[in-house]
RNA sequence: GCUCCCAUCGUCUAGCGGUAAGGACCCAAGGUUUUCAACCUUGUAACCGGAGUUCGACUCUCCGUGGGAGCACCA
C-alpha cells in the first residue's frame, strides 16, 4: 500500500465543535506517525445549513489549536476542489452509473408522502423498504427527465450478510435486510453524506477513515457503494464519542462545545490538544502532560480506547494551569494575555459602555471583570424576579438561550429583539427578563448595558453563563424542557 | 421498536491468567507559605451480575444487566 492518507471532513453547519478537533487530532497524529498526509475536506452538501462563515470559523479554530493539513480548500492540492459543493458533477456521474448498473433507482415519492407512510408503519413492521414499486421499475429514466423533482436511492440487497471490519473492534456483522434504501442524491442535485464520502475518499486517495463511532451503523452502506463502484474500501477506525456528564453524546445543551468558547474562556491550544488526546489515548506512564509531537512519537492506533469519554472541565483546567506555570516565561504569558483579550481591539468595545459610569479610571476594571471571567457567581435572589418562582426563572432563561442562539447577525439590536420576544412569550414586563439576565451574565443585577455586553461576550460565553445560572436555580427536568420547547417553537 | 457498539474508583485511565488492582482530576485532612495559588504528604473511592474455561480469572467464552449510538432529501 502507498503512503497513508487520512482526511478531516467537517461540516460547516455551526460553531466549530471540540469533537471535530478531537477527531482531527487523531487523524493527524496517525498520519504524522506513519509519515502520511492529511486532507481537509469541507462537507457542505447540506445547502440549508452550510454557511461560508462557519467554514471560516472552523478553519481558524483548527489552526488556532495548531492542527495542520497538507491539502484543503485554503491550501489547494492535486485533488482539488476540496469543498463538496464544488464537486457536484462527480457525485451525479457516479449516481447515474449506479442507476445504470441497477444498483440504484429513481424515486419520486415526496417527503410528505414519506412522512405519512412512516407514521402508518407499526412497531413490528419489517425494515423501512421505501418505494417498492419504484425500486423495481427500471424504466424511470424518462420520467426523471420530466419530473419536477426526484431523488436517487441505493438498492440495498434484501438478503445476505456482510461484515464491517473496524481496526479496533474487529469484524462487525450486519444483515443487508435491516438497512434501508438510503438516498444518495437529493432532489436539489446534491449528494447525501453516504455517496459524497465514498466518492471523495476514493478520488482523493484516502486509505484510512478515522471517524466518530456514530458512523459505525452506516458503514455497511459505504462498503456496498465501494463494491458496486468497483473500488477498494479504506481501512475503518471508529473513535469513541465525547460525552456529557450524563454520558450522552456531548452537546451544547449541557456543555460548552465550541472551540471558540474555550479560546474565549482563556484555554490554551497545547493543553486543549493534550486533553483531547487523553480522552481516548492513554498517557505514557504516569505523566499525563505531553506535546503533540510526543504523542506522534509514540502513537499507535491500536491503543485507542473504546469507551466513550466524559469531557471533564476540571481536568482540562488543571492541565491548562500546568501549561501556564510550567511552559510559559512571564513574557510569553504576557503575550498570551495580549493576544487573548487584553488588547485594544477588545477593550475598545467596552469603552463606550463604561465612559458614563466610571467616576475614576480605577472603576473600569472591577466593573468589567465579568467580560474576562471564565464564570461569574450570581446570587439566587438576583436570578429570580420578585414574586416569581425559581422554576419560571429557569424556564425564562432557557427561552433566552434559544432566542439568542437563533440570532443572525449577532448585534445589540437583534439581542434586544430577542429579549423582547422572551418577555412577550412569558407575558412578563421586560424588567423581569433583563434583571435575571444581568445577574446571569455579569454575576450581579447591575452593570453596563446588557445587550451590548452580550455582544462582546459572544454567543458561546453568553450561553454558558445562562446555562450556569439555570443549573444554579435547579435546572429543568427533561419533561419540562420538552414541553417548554414545544410551546416556544 | 429494530440494528450495532461499549463496560476498572464520581471522572480520565494502567492492567494484556497469578498485583496489597497502580496513576491523574475531583473531594477531605495535614504540612509549607504574610494571604491565595502552587507545591508536598496522607486519606476516601473501582474490576456491573451470573454461568462456564482454567490449578488460578479484572483479564478468555457465553448469557444477562446497564449505558450509548444509529435507524432523515443532517452530517
Amino acid at each position: 500500500m502507498a503512503d497513508v492518507c487520512v482526511r478531516i471532513a467537517p461540516s460547516p453547519t455551526g460553531a466549530p465543535h471540540v469533537g471535530t478537533a478531537y477527531i482531527a487530532l487523531f487523524n493527524i497524529a496517525y498520519a504524522r506517525a506513519q509519515g502520511g498526509k492529511v486532507i481537509l475536506r469541507i462537507e457542505d452538501t447540506d445547502q440549508t445549513r452550510s454557511r461560508r462563515h462557519h467554514e471560516d470559523r472552523l478553519l481558524s479554530a483548527l489552526k488556532w489549536l495548531g492542527l495542520a493539513w497538507d491539502e484543503g480548500p485554503d491550501v489547494g492540492g492535486p485533488a482539488a476542489p476540496y469543498r463538496q459543493s464544488e464537486r457536484l458533477d462527480q457525485y451525479e456521474k457516479y449516481a447515474l452509473q449506479l442507476v445504470e448498473a441497477g444498483h440504484a433507482y429513481y424515486s419520486f415519492t415526496t417527503p410528505e408522502e414519506l412522512a405519512a407512510w412512516r407514521s402508518r408503519r407499526g412497531q413490528g413492521d419489517p425494515p423501512p423498504y421505501y418505494a417498492e414499486r419504484e425500486r423495481s421499475a427500471s424504466q424511470n429514466r424518462g420520467r426523471a427527465e420530466t419530473a419536477d423533482s426526484y431523488v436517487i436511492r441505493m438498492k440495498m440487497p434484501r438478503e445476505g450478510t456482510g461484515v464491517v471490519t473496524d481496526s479496533l473492534r474487529g469484524e462487525i456483522p450486519f444483515e443487508y435486510a435491516t438497512i434501508d434504501d438510503q438516498i444518495i442524491l437529493k432532489s436539489d442535485g446534491f449528494p447525501t453524506y453516504h455517496l459524497a464520502v465514498v466518492v471523495d475518499d476514493h478520488l482523493m486517495g484516502v486509505d484510512n477513515v478515522i471517524r466518530g463511532e456514530e458512523w459505525i451503523s452506516s458503514t455497511p452502506k459505504h462498503l456496498l457503494l465501494y463494491q458496486q463502484l468497483g473500488w477498494d474500501p479504506p481501512r475503518y477506525t471508529h473513535l469513541p464519542l465525547l460525552l456529557n456528564p450524563d454520558r450522552s453524546k456531548m452537546s451544547k445543551r449541557r456543555n460548552p462545545t465550541s472551540i471558540d468558547y474555550y479560546r474565549r474562556a482563556g484555554f490554551l491550544p497545547a493543553p486543549m490538544l493534550n486533553y483531547l488526546a487523553l480522552m481516548a489515548y492513554p498517557p505514557d506512564g504516569e505523566e499525563e502532560k505531553f506535546s503533540f509531537q510526543q504523542l506522534v512519537d509514540r502513537f499507535d492506533l491500536g491503543r485507542v480506547n473504546l469507551g466513550g469519554s466524559v469531557f471533564d472541565l476540571d481536568k482540562l483546567s488543571w492541565l491548562n494551569g500546568r501549561y501556564i506555570r510550567e511552559d510559559l516565561t512571564p513574557e510569553a504569558l504576557l503575550g498570551e494575555m495580549k493576544s487573548w483579550l487584553l488588547n485594544d481591539e477588545f477593550i475598545s468595545g467596552m469603552i463606550p459602555l463604561m465612559q458614563e459610569r466610571m467616576p475614576t479610571l480605577g472603576d473600569f476594571m472591577p466593573r468589567c471583570a465579568f467580560f474576562f471571567a471564565r464564570e461569574v457567581n450570581p446570587s439566587l435572589e438576583d436570578l429570580v424576579p420578585g414574586k416569581r418562582e425559581a422554576a419560571d426563572a429557569v424556564g425564562m432563561l432557557q427561552t433566552a438561550v434559544w432566542a439568542l442562539e437563533e440570532l443572525d447577525p449577532w448585534s445589540g439590536k437583534e439581542i434586544e429583539k430577542a429579549v423582547k420576544r422572551v418577555a412577550d412569550f412569558w407575558e412578563w414586563p421586560i424588567r423581569d427578563v433583563t434583571r435575571p439576565m444581568f445577574s446571569a451574565i455579569m454575576g450581579q443585577p447591575v452593570g453596563p448595558p446588557l445587550y451590548e455586553s452580550i455582544v462582546l461576550l459572544q454567543v458561546d460565553m453568553s450561553r454558558s453563563r445562562l446555562l450556569a445560572a439555570m443549573a444554579l436555580l435547579g435546572g429543568l427536568s427533561k419533561k419540562k424542557l420538552k414541553a417548554l420547547e414545544k410551546k416556544w417553537r
